[in-house]
DNA sequence: GTCTATACACCGATAGAC
DNA sequence: GTCTATCGGTGTATAGAC
């Protein structure tokens, strides 16, 4: 209990509303966009209510942040529940959207400790769960070791994450190719049928 | 000519300076630093110098960025005139300084139009120019077509800069194995001697 | 070329009335 | 809970002296 100012209550309609503006700004316009003016506006209130329900623009980032970091893992998992995981996490992670908004929290990871260190964790849970699920599921197509249920779990994000962001950038030159090759292998991976 | 007021000569060393200043911000702080004091300050100037060498902060940022892509683009040429291109590309897209401030600039293109145009051109031309050393010097390791110059390109660009940007925020989890298997691509796509 | 002085909008945050 | 009023600081940019 550092505080000294009033607080409002966590399930609110205009704390929820607060969350949402950031998520669009950061989305449409990027983190620059995020003052306590500029937020409040987009949720269509007074800035300085932004104040009572949190104590600082850092601390709403966080808020947002870990919002938005919740719903995808629960997502994720859902995704996993299916029959053809690999098949499953991939469609997920390679929305333009979404993948906007991760290279955008990466960015604000650069330079925000409270972010980075948020930005660590999820990647960790989501590595675990992801390459949890995978394993010992995995064809292997080729005599090698090197396609463990992990590495295949960073290359897909990678590559997902990259090409759903050039999308939302109206970049496409080479993505039909590149998601030919990732669909290829994660047929080649993934049986059609549940092992 | 929409300028009216003075402009400062292109070869000068205080206008050196500012887009050295400005590369360094962008790595350690995020875009969200660059602003003309700060930016002026890491150069050791006063800051409204800044304005006599660029009319705008938009010119100062869109300056500073043509000057690494047309610096990265040479550093690629150089990499792909080696005996294994494909090796020598992935060896200097993987590092995690520059991968930093590729997704830097990722983020800022979202929501940057002349920088938005400047990563599409830029995009544009590194796939053409490592597709195109590439193009039929691949060793086809599976009988599929998916595996081409373009896709492998796109596919190689998507991890390094991925990995190397969670390295420069400190986070290695999964690495190790992704880059194992990028090792193993690469060798299996590229023969030991020249072809 | 570089300086001081200045303009005006916006920044996060707080105090205190209601 | 929400408002008005206010704070000191920083933002880009310009004018004009030297």
């Amino acid at each position: 209990m550092a505080t000294k100012r009033r607080m409002g209550p966590e399930n609110a309609v205009k704390r929820t509303a607060l969350l949402d503006a950031v998520e669009a700004l950061m989305r449409e316009e990027g983190y620059a966009a995020l003052s306590a003016r500029n937020v409040a506006k987009r949720a269509g209130l007074k800035y300085q209510i932004l104040f009572y329900y949190f104590e600082t623009m850092d601390d709403l980032l966080l808020a947002a942040y870990r919002r938005r970091t919740e719903s995808v893992l629960e997502r994720i998992e859902e995704a996993l529940a299916s029959s053809q995981p690999l098949h499953a996490f991939w469609e997920l992670w390679s929305d333009p959207e979404g993948a906007a908004l991760t290279i955008e929290y990466m960015a604000l990871s650069n330079h925000n400790e409270m972010v980075r260190a948020e930005t660590a964790a999820f990647g960790e849970q989501m590595r675990q769960l992801v390459a949890g699920r995978l394993a010992g599921r995995l064809r292997q197509p080729v005599e090698d070791q090197a396609f463990t249920a992990l590495a295949v779990t960073m290359s897909l994000v990678s590559v997902g994450a990259i090409l759903g962001f050039e999308s939302a950038l109206g970049i496409e030159g080479g993505h039909k190719e590149a998601e030919a090759l990732v669909d290829w292998c994660v047929d080649q991976l993934e049986s059609p049928a549940a092992a």
